[in-house]
DNA sequence: CCAGTGGATGTTTACGTAAACATTGCCTAG
DNA sequence: CTAGGCAATGTTTACGTAAACATCCACTGG
């Protein structure tokens, strides 16, 4: 490590040596403007593209760059402008597809703005974890902050933010308290109960999401009270957890109901379990049962028959928390507001006209 | 925009100004040791837990940061001390579950090395946005980069690095030119196939993933050389697309084959579409065929019946990248290298001895 | 009793950039 | 022909932090 430097050498000047202690440090701005015989501040309209700056020297200026290997130091930068120019996503696991997808589409749009997307994981959904990612978002180099992550999870959080940063929430319904952006999730459940009536279908059943889930719940929410205004009785709720085998148990025991001619799955992989289950039974979809699944991830037009569900537009998601959060910073809002992305019913073949 | 100045105002004095024009900036450490009574070198002394300060100034300064609630700047830190502690991330979607858990690990384990982490997404694997990625990453606010992409992307692009970015690539094979971390897939794959052979069966079977992927590719090879060595011959290479449904259409034609006793599929998506088809064409497993998968996804457990595979240590690779690019930056290494990640076998109920 | 020592604290300075202001020189209108 | 104006470029300064160096003071040992 010492050996690198070679201050044995003595005749080293103080610019020397501080190159030496930090070798990482490319050219800067005052290195460029020498070597293309302009100022610092020339250097600098050019690498903003500002106007004024006559053809010739903007050519020099960028061959001094392009030898030199001039980088913006990004640092500096923030530090003038007062902005990073970054995001950050604070988000418990990355374990569900929605979140990654709403993850992805946020990067997108960011970098679309010209914001970086730096990831605050919350490892464990606890409290503790929840405030300490919280603050270490202090320290961390965020104008703004988008939080995916149910409410609860936030409501238990003593949330104290850096003075000028703006949060968005996705993935909730605290629309009094934050700015959410969310899915209709409401709007989609009753889309499916309804379609599943218009076929005919006396009542539907429903394989609700567990009980901690905020979008579960409001799922089983609308998905009674669809039933309810159209003046039917709902009949029992059945839980599972999210998975395909949840989905699978719950079919097993679906399958002996005779009058069970339509389910409303809260999410297609229960809804991939269900149709193993009922076909495991003898009971055909849609022939005998029509199901009806959530999200639209990409494996279930491939189901077996391909699943007709209520597709959930993760990317618009993505891309309306930053607008959201961006806009917010412009315009130094403090409103709060729920805005509501639209679901979409995709029909494939595991629906049909009510049996008899 | 211009009437938030209130520049009509004539007494404004020039400190006033700057703070109208940048509200959202806090208190900064000259206000901390103004309240305080100190001087800011001792709120930095006290910001870094440095020693030196006596107790009770010590918590004096912390009482003066309380009241004001001072959070460092960020960007004067990195400025000054030259470095950002923060990591890039440069991954061609976010599509695959073992490029998200590979990453979700990597935020973890850099967090508990007091890093940050930044997203690059690229959003088609194209050599332009490749290139793109990396040539952002120049103004980027990061100190090292981890590169998650198959290795021909990789290779395709121009990739110019500022100079002190170092470089650490999961996900691929290019061990001469790079530093890389990926998952022992040869070795995974031979234990896959010998497992199968030490259950007595004759041959086994291979359902690979497509002829673009590298891993697909190192799994199939692996599973040919394991064969061979065996002396056995390898029956005919049957190809997928990694998802279930490729896998039940691979499935319907492997039930066709009389002496297919043991497949193994490149990843357990298409081991869930084969396990259907067998099913269908009442070829029983394990007790007709044995079936090994790759990866061990959280679901594969639950699988009917459940899914004997390899399980892939996404977390381990993760956090290898991230102890490998930190130790790069600390030693300046710039010697290449594959380091593997183990693989394990993880047996459940879908292998057996072979029949008859 | 005083020089010496070392811990606590203060002062100066530079990091690289970009806003604000200053200067230069050329062109045009009167 | 010259004042005025404008475009191109240069100079100064501050952003917030932390390293390096300077200072102060209390205590210790001879």
């Amino acid at each position: 490590m010492g050996t690198v430097n070679g201050e044995s050498e003595p005749g080293g000047t103080s610019r020397t040596r501080r190159r030496a202690a930090r070798p990482r440090q490319g050219a800067s701005m005052a290195d460029v403007a020498q070597l293309a015989g302009v100022s610092s501040q020339t250097v600098s309209r050019v690498s903003n593209g500002f106007p004024g700056v006559t053809e010739d020297t903007r050519a020099q200026v960028l061959a001094a760059m392009r030898e030199l290997g001039y980088r913006p130091n990004s640092a500096a930068r923030a530090l003038r402008r007062g902005e990073f120019r970054t995001l950050g996503v604070i988000t418990f696991s990355l374990s569900t597809m929605g979140n990654i997808r709403t993850l992805e589409a946020i990067a997108t749009s960011a970098a679309e703005h010209g914001y970086a997307v730096t990831l605050l994981p919350v490892a464990v959904p606890t409290q503790d974890e929840v405030n300490g990612a919280f603050s270490r978002l202090g320290e961390l180099a965020v104008d703004a902050v988008i939080v995916i992550m149910e409410i609860h999870l936030l409501d238990a959080a003593t949330v104290s933010l850096p003075p000028g940063v703006q949060v968005v929430v996705a993935d909730s319904d605290a629309g009094d308290r934050y700015t959410v952006v969310d899915t209709d999730q409401a709007g989609g459940a009753r889309d499916a109960v309804r379609h599943l009536l218009d076929l005919g279908h006396d009542t539907v059943w429903h394989l609700a999401g567990p009980e901690g889930s905020f979008a579960a719940q409001r799922r089983a929410n609308a998905w009674r009270t669809t039933l309810t205004e159209a003046g039917r009785t709902p009949p029992p709720l059945v839980r599972g957890d999210w998975s395909a085998e949840s989905g699978y148990r719950a079919g097993l025991r679906l399958a002996d109901e005779p009058d069970c001619t339509a389910v409303f799955t809260a999410n297609d992989q229960m809804a991939l379990g269900l149709l193993r289950a009922l076909h495991e039974r003898g009971r055909r979809v849609p022939d005998d049962v029509s199901v009806i699944g959530f999200d639209d991830i990409p494996e279930s037009a491939s189901f077996l028959p391909p699943l007709t569900t209520i597709h959930q537009d993760f990317a618009e998601v993505g891309r309306l928390c930053v607008e959201g959060v961006l806009s917010k910073m412009r315009e130094g809002g403090a409103e709060h507001g729920t805005t509501l992305v639209p679901t979409r019913l995709v029909r494939r073949e595991s629906t049909a006209r009510r049996p008899g």
